[in-house]
RNA sequence: GGGCUCGUAGUCUAGUGGUUAUGACGCCGCCUUUACGAGGCGGAGAUCCCCGGUUCGAAUCCGGGCGAGCCCA
């Protein structure tokens, strides 16, 4: 019969029922809470979702069954320039084109139908979600407390708007963070340009010329040493521009002499700051320059560029131009190139020494995780910039007073409020004006997901924290773990949680990223449907936490086998465990094929919680299959077959009483890998529902080495007469006359005789046997090349002595022949052994021989 | 350019100082055996990336090199 999983899966889902999984805060169980992803809307409930959502799911679970109560939330980071992008798609409007409430709604709505796709693909992956627990970043009740974390935090003196470089799409209009740009190769024109007789720069951006407040050399570059403290005019403006010296200007790198412009790049920003330079902002937030950029202005910088470099061409500044490989840094949604801009934003304090003190008490899986967020953390220049020019986020509760100017921020009883919409209900508190300008400015995504631990808690009135454990991937570790830390240490002077555990990516089967472009994208909806659920989990389960894990369908094949292979096993438990009711008191039959097993079995069991509790999925499913295929099914039951169809009450209800240890325990150890399987496995046998069940328990009395021996050894005999069996072509239930064991020690022989269908004596002392020889091969390449031509003749004559005389030749280990001495070495006897004159064959396995009289 | 991770049969992978290097998939041979042929039994297949060092002993530790991936600049 074929597990058909489609069919099973899908009828547990309609059995299970949500309050299963349902956290109860009242619950007197210790509590684990999970600050679970909650993944951006796209409508795609991707392998990479699926990765971490498997490695979420198998915690959840096992908490559970460990005696916890667990909460496994889920929720939705709603808002985002990408939403805003595909609604301008969608409907193909531009934002502008409509009210910001319209534009709002529509994005709301593909939101909501997004979410409902996504659900369904982790309802079907058989994830134990608390449904009660779900939370949408874009709802009210979400993002009031965004806007309460806001104003605590504007409050504490760690948000404040300010004049700062920012970086800004100029295709998206918007400031964009560090985080969101990509970085690409492009090759660009460095141009050589004369600013007098001593100075030429070489610069891929000559539109920024206008922008120039400084020049810069390396100190230790001879060639200008001389320039240094000079200041010189700048063509097109006439600025008189000083000439500095500074380690980081690269001397190799074009002339040696590089241009300081307010800004072309983070590095100008960094000098305009060291240097305490003047501000010369040519560049509109839409890429046009303005007019402090003299006859440019109003021209894209695209534009501008060619535009000056024809000027300074035809003025005879342009002295040369080399095409160049170079890094561009652009938008992360539309790829083009961003600049670096001065302007009014909101900002939040980053505290480096408090972060790092607190990502330092939270303990890291793997543990080299840390070192990235702290190479990050150490590496930060500039303040979070968490305002943004978009329409689909959280609003800023901020207005502006029209009288004054004043700004005045939300007090917390009015949350939440849109200040584009409404105005605050009191006058302004400095001049008592009534009419005001609310922020159109939005808030970061990121002030929404930063604050997850501390909303599924209850904030503000936390109920417990921190949590027990953040589950995430390394790429967004610079992201929302920092965020989150960040956030947790400014509200509440808490860590977030006290463990993080890190996943690795999802690859393609190429072993590249997975994409649409490159082809390699598979869905699991795909996954699902050929092999289900729990073969698709066991794939994620066979990565180690932290590391990227390539897709692979072999490993889906592997687990589809297994699922295979303990459903055949379940049913053959089945049919023996029909009216067999458990009762310890059935210990005392136990045979030693039942305590080695029962032993081994323990001993794997303990391996499995240790890996569980590390988090090695693959280690602990692993030990859970090799056990059960080859140890458990290949052997123990192979043993105990004859006693179970033909054995005395006694000798059943050993073997039944341990079939039903082993296979209950082991369908509970599957179950939060495999909660599928394992539900219909138990289902077949037990009561209730296997994820209410605790996980098993290991038992000491049950582990003793004395009956791993004696069972290894049982074991060992009965594979060598099966093999013996097999190697002569007879059929394994052939009935064998007779075997007899010498051993070392002492062992059961019941199973023995069941398995080798025969009677076997078990002797005291080495028995008496002699060795007969049948016949002689020569080893032609060792008589050869010594006797050359007589080679034939002496094996001719060897073939044709009487028996007696080859017997003497291998008992002496030597004969002579016409002469010639042979020796026994060169030669293979075929011997047989016999035993009170009757043929046996002979095996030696660890600890005993065995001998077989077919 | 910097940081992190990694390099082991055809492929993926275990193995952080000790006999003959683990397992899976694939490959080859044999087998209807009262749960299972999506199974069973057996077999072939590895200069453990390279060079040097430490050590009685190195896949494992150290140094250098080469290569890959990720993150960052």
């Amino acid at each position: 019969m074929i597990y058909d999983p489609n069919k099973i899966e899908e009828k547990w889902l309609k059995v299970w029922k949500d309050e299963m999984y349902y956290f109860d805060w009242k619950s007197e169980k210790p509590h684990y809470i999970i600050d679970t992803p909650p993944p951006y809307p796209t409508g795609s409930f991707h392998l990479g979702h699926a990765l971490n959502w498997c490695i979420i799911d198998f915690i959840a679970r096992y908490r559970r069954m460990r005696g916890y109560s667990v909460m496994f939330p889920q929720g939705w980071d709603c808002h985002g320039l990408p939403t805003e992008v595909k609604v301008e798609e969608k409907y193909g409007i531009r934002k502008r084109d409509v009210s910001r409430e319209y534009f709002k709604e529509l994005c709301v709505k593909l939101t909501l139908e997004n979410i409902e796709k996504m659900r369904q693909t982790a309802r079907r992956l058989g994830f134990s979600i608390d449904w009660s627990k779900e939370y949408i970043t874009m709802d009210p009740e979400y993002y009031s407390k965004t806007q309460l974390s806001f104003v605590k935090m504007y409050k504490r003196g760690l948000i404040y708007k300010g004049h700062h470089p920012v970086i800004v799409c100029p295709r998206c209009e918007t400031t964009i963070a560090l985080a969101e740009i990509e970085y690409r190769e492009e090759k660009t024109k460095l141009n050589y340009i004369k600013f007098d007789d001593d100075i030429v720069i070489a610069t891929t951006r000559p539109e920024l010329i206008p922008a120039c407040v400084a020049l810069a050399v390396n100190p230790k570059d001879e060639r200008y040493k001389h320039l240094v403290g000079k200041s010189v005019k700048i063509p097109t403006t006439e600025y008189l521009a000083e000439v500095l010296a500074d380690d980081e200007v690269d001397p190799n790198f074009g002339t040696g002499i590089v241009m300081i412009c307010t800004f072309g790049d983070r590095q100008d920003v960094k000098w305009w700051k060291k240097y305490n330079l003047e501000l010369r902002c040519i560049v509109n937030n839409d890429g046009t320059l303005n007019e402090k950029a003299g006859k440019y202005v109003g021209l894209k910088i695209e534009d501008a560029r060619e535009k000056i470099i024809e000027d300074l061409a035809s003025e005879g500044r342009l002295i040369k131009q080399e095409e160049i490989e170079h890094n561009v840094g652009v938008c992360w949604r539309c790829k083009t190139p961003v600049e670096i801009i001065p302007a009014e934003q909101w900002f939040v304090k980053v505290e480096k020494e408090k972060i790092l003190e607190a990502a330092r008490k939270i303990k890291w899986v793997p543990d080299y995780m840390l070192k990235r967020l702290e190479d990050w953390v150490e590496s930060m220049e500039w303040d979070w910039v968490i305002s943004r020019q978009r329409i689909f986020a959280t609003p800023i509760p901020v207005w502006y007073c029209n009288k004054c100017g004043e700004t005045i921020v939300a007090k917390e009883e009015w949350l939440p409020v849109d200040p584009t919409k409404e105005d605050p209900p009191e006058p302004c508190p400095k001049c008592g004006g009534m009419e005001f300008k609310g922020e159109e400015d939005v808030l970061d995504t990121w002030m929404d997901s930063s604050i997850t631990p501390l909303f599924i808690c209850g904030w503000p009135k936390l109920k417990e924290y921190p949590t027990h454990l953040r589950p995430q991937g390394h790429d967004i570790i610079r992201t929302w773990a920092f965020y989150t830390i960040l956030r947790s240490i400014a509200l509440e002077n808490e860590i977030p949680w006290y463990e993080i555990v890190i996943n690795g990516m999802v690859f393609g089967e190429d072993g590249r990223k997975m994409s649409k472009s490159l082809g390699n994208v598979i869905m699991p909806e795909e996954i699902v449907e050929k092999y289900g659920a729990d073969a698709l989990r066991m794939w994620a389960a066979s990565g180690v936490v932290g590391e990227d894990l390539i897709f692979s369908w072999k490993e889906v094949v592997a687990a589809s086998r297994f699922i295979q292979k303990f459903w055949n096993l379940t049913r053959f438990v089945e049919i023996h465990l029909k009216d067999y009711e458990v009762s310890e008191s059935d210990e005392k039959f136990l045979r030693d094929s039942d305590r080695w097993i029962l032993s081994k079995f323990n001993r794997t069991l303990a391996e499995t919680l240790d890996h569980m509790e590390n988090y090695r999925f693959y280690e602990a499913l692993k030990a859970i299959r090799t056990f059960t295929w080859y140890e458990f099914a290949d052997n123990y039951i192979e043993l105990v077959k004859n006693r179970l169809y033909a054995g005395s009450e006694e000798e059943k209800r050993a073997a039944r009483f341990t079939l039903s240890y082993i296979h209950n325990s082991l369908t509970r150890m599957l179950a939060p890998i495999a909660p599928f399987l394992a539900e219909e496995c138990w289902s077949k046998l037990y009561n209730g529902s296997v994820h209410l069940q605790s996980y098993p328990k290991f038992e000491e009395r049950f582990v003793d080495e004395r009956y791993e021996e004696k069972g290894e050894e049982i074991k060992e005999i009965v594979a060598a007469v099966r093999k013996l069996k097999h190697d002569r072509g007879l059929p394994l239930n052939y009935p064998i006359k007779k075997i007899i064991i010498f051993s070392k020690i002492k062992i059961d022989t019941r199973d023995i005789e069941g398995a080798t269908n025969s009677k076997v004596e078990v002797v005291e002392e080495m028995p008496k046997i002699r060795r007969v020889v049948k016949a002689v091969k020569p080893k032609f390449s060792i008589i050869g090349p010594i006797f050359k031509d007589k080679t034939k003749f002496l094996v001719e004559t060897l073939n044709n002595l009487e028996k007696k005389y080859l017997q003497e030749f291998f008992d002496k280990g030597k004969i002579e022949i016409h002469g010639f001495e042979l020796k026994a070495e060169w030669f293979e006897f075929e011997i047989e052994t016999i035993i009170e004159e009757r043929p046996v064959e002979v095996i030696k396995t660890g600890k005993s021989i065995v001998f077989v009289e077919l």
